[in-house]
DNA sequence: AATAGTATCAACCGCGATATG
DNA sequence: GCATATCGCGGTTGATACTAT
């Protein structure tokens, strides 16, 4: 819900993704509730109403989603920051179950945390770059793979690259808040597996610096690995590709082999090693 | 086993937008 | 039109867990 655009269904009331909200004056008989309530529970818990608001839709709430950020969650967030930049609440719209704190703190702490390990700023081109040419087509590889491997003896047949959109644009419909009359609203979004930029990416138009030579990345083939090697040299002599293999680049760390956590796992590792060394 | 360093995430804070009297 | 209350957002902080030495 965005509160900016409040919408009434009704006097005094506020339309929200749960119910409708009262506002206005207390009648007398919801002073006598809350007369009654306090009687029975006491002040209770000397918590602000922010504060129970917030413990709510971050944890309490039923439809609350726990656990690690799938890779799918992972590409959409990767996607739809790309367009929006820091909207958080937008972008939790599109993950079911997931707060926007949560996906801030997801970004904060692993995508931001890549970016600084390749002395990059993640507002950079370059750190744009890499997460659109490098990271979200791996990305798209790996939930193929997986899907791939799930369902290899019933469907092996069907998914191939072409088929990507079409395993992932069913989930987004779902996963799209607005309903199927608004998906052609400048809000909905198409999942954008092609490592081509999006014209209306939301970099390109904050940017002013930014003139994006999409030509560049389509015609040169060893381009998809060029922004790493040319652009998150940490000047030291050595390279993000030779960093850190033993930290937290490969593994998730949470023990389960699911490198559920980063973005690139020990595969994406050695794919990057072996593309930046073709390139040196 | 103890300590230091790092990662994670829930909670807090301040702000702007909006509703209401 | 103004003052006040409320809401929700994004940035930041602090507690805790985890890992390395």
């Amino acid at each position: 819900m965005d509160v900016k655009g409040r919408s009434s269904s009704g006097p005094n009331m506020v339309n929200t993704e749960e119910e409708d909200l009262k506002r206005g004056p207390w009648t007398i008989e919801e002073d006598f509730k809350l007369i009654n309530y306090i009687s029975i529970h006491g002040k209770g818990l000397k918590r602000t109403g922010k504060s129970c608001r917030l413990r709510w839709l971050n944890y309490l709430r039923p439809d609350v989603r726990r656990g690690n950020i799938t890779l799918e969650e992972q590409l959409l967030i990767l996607q739809l920051h790309s367009r929006w930049g820091n909207r958080w609440s937008k972008i939790a719209q599109y993950l079911p179950g997931r707060t926007d704190n949560e996906i801030k703190n997801y970004w904060r702490t692993r995508v931001q945390k890549h970016a600084k390990q390749l002395k990059c700023d993640v507002n950079s081109k370059e750190f744009k770059d890499t997460m659109r040419y490098l990271w979200m087509p791996r990305l798209v590889e790996r939930i193929q793979a997986a899907t791939t491997t799930d369902t290899a003896s019933a469907s092996a047949a069907t998914t191939s690259n072409a088929s990507i959109e079409q395993m992932l644009l069913p989930n987004l419909s779902y996963y799209t808040p607005d309903n199927a009359s608004t998906a052609a609203s400048s809000d909905s979004i198409g999942i954008q597996v092609s490592p081509i930029s999006d014209s209306t990416d939301y970099y390109n138009d904050v940017s002013a610096n930014y003139n994006p030579n999409q030509d560049y990345f389509q015609a040169n083939h060893e381009s998809l690995i060029s922004p790493i090697g040319s652009y998150c040299n940490n000047g030291d002599g050595t390279d993000f590709g030779l960093m850190e293999l033993n930290h937290h680049w490969v593994g998730d760390g949470d023990g389960d082999g699911d490198g559920s956590h980063n973005l690139l796992n020990a595969e994406d590792f050695f794919f990057l090693q072996h593309q930046f060394n073709f390139n040196m």
